[in-house]
DNA sequence: CGGGTGCTTGAATAGCGTCAACTCTGGTGG
DNA sequence: CCACCAGAGTTGACGCTATTCAAGCACCCG
């Protein structure tokens, strides 16, 4: 099956053999992937394991992939054969349904792992498309299996992975349930901008990625209401935006809203 | 920290001493806990593995615990020291924010595994609850673990129940985010007929564990509104009800309620 | 028998969605 | 270089859906 498709054309059989040949090429790439001096190891599943010298994580890394702005990592119903780690870039993860209707589940940057909707069944569950060129290491599950039962400490850090994508899609299911539309903009761009602090870049200043539509399919909104929102906290003195730059002018006050009464 | 306490009541220290004691009795209860002859085998993480004749998964199950009605399993900021498997009875997961704000992020009957949302940070993110007067497998989680190192088998069927979390929160985050309340009703109910399906039960009648206020906070809705698509639900003809008796009449038009107009 | 909880139903309201107009930007091709 | 177009974003007016508020019934338990 297709892994390699045009991410907002509808239309996918127009030129199967050059995006075999794509795949091909892409998946070809080996470079110089070494885990101990890789800028994301903090963050990554197989980052610094201090039991080991660790020259073993590189073992579950088969390679570099590229994948560019639009098209698909992997799409809902392929086979499931490796996990990724985001080197650089970002990507979105959609779940589809029969007529139409779909959701964004995540957005993923550099230091996140993709591909895990794919344990359960054998087969993804969603499509995971590349909001700009990116690149991501790829794990096939079988190595990263076996080096799991080898060393405690990467089975834990395996295990901690799984569970943590778990809970924050926990805090998103409150976030879609139970927070209105002002309050789940703000949670969003809170999170967003811890999420660039933990990777080493500025907490207050950053670029979104994603379309305001996107936006909204992950918050549970329409375009425009993301729009009015943001526009808004903009008017609140909260934050600053030009298009999709964004700078947070009062973090702690973002923090804080809430719809205003709840028993 | 206390893992036992009253569910509904919003006091925390009516008795502490008390739930004390009614904790480490249940802790001490290790009966015969045999998970060959154990009904929930074949949904169970531990079940039948084929590879070997498997006295092993015992070996992981440290005892059973029994957890009446209204009471918690564990809450969250509960250290993280075993998964469970439930036996008998049913739990709900709330997650809880600062300013009350909650989403019931799940339901557990006989069959499910919980306790996997402390495995990341090593602190319970939920409260989990028992709806009726249950009992669940304990199992510490390093006995788990080394288990998993050992058995590949095992390895996979907790990798496997895992990622089938993950993938069933993505479709609760499609219904929260992306669905009309009557959509999000039928789903919830043919999603309840076939877990007791799988479990084997009657797909077409069953009985509500939970008030209508606790589906609203699973289904992102008030009580009021999960009311009045259950009855129009009935009127429609889909279902009968009488209370927390439901009988599922037309299992497939239940199935293609969708929001009439969709592009 | 009283009081609490769960459930249903009605009427009014608020919040978000829908529709539409308009601007701005980036890319394409003449 | 400019005309043109498609897509992204903003904003306003209006409509609909779900919430809020309120009343009333049924049931359980002390």
């Amino acid at each position: 099956m297709l892994t390699e498709n045009g991410g907002s054309v509808p239309s996918r059989p127009p030129a199967l053999r050059e995006q075999r040949l794509v795949q091909t090429r892409e998946q070809r790439q080996r470079l110089d992937v070494d885990c101990n001096s890789c800028a994301m190891a903090q963050l990554c599943a197989l980052g610094p394991c201090d039991a080991q010298p660790c020259e073993r994580p590189n073992r579950a890394v088969h390679g570099v992939r590229t994948v560019r702005r639009g098209q698909s990592l992997y799409r809902a119903g392929d086979s499931f054969q490796s996990v990724y780690a985001v080197r650089a870039g970002s990507f979105k993860r959609v779940v589809m349904h029969r007529d139409g209707l779909e959701q964004l589940t995540g957005f993923d940057i550099a230091g996140d792992m993709l591909g895990i909707d794919g344990i359960s069944t054998g087969t993804h569950a969603c499509d995971a498309i590349a909001l700009e060129d990116s690149s991501v290491c790829v794990m096939p599950f079988v190595l990263l299996q076996s080096l799991c039962r080898e060393i405690k400490e990467i089975q834990h850090r395996v295990h901690q992975m799984l569970a943590a994508e778990i809970v924050r899609e926990s805090s998103q299911m409150l976030l879609l349930g139970a927070m209105m539309a002002e309050e789940r903009v703000a949670v969003f761009l809170v999170d967003l901008s811890e999420r660039w602090q933990a990777r080493g870049y500025s907490a207050c200043s950053f670029t979104l990625k994603m379309t305001r539509r996107e936006i909204g399919s992950y918050l549970g909104l329409k375009l425009e209401t993301v729009s009015r929102m943001i526009t808004k906290l903009q008017k609140d003195g909260l934050i600053a935006v030009n298009g999709k730059d964004i700078r947070i002018l009062d973090p702690d006050t973002l923090r804080n809203i809430t719809a205003a009464d709840r028993q």
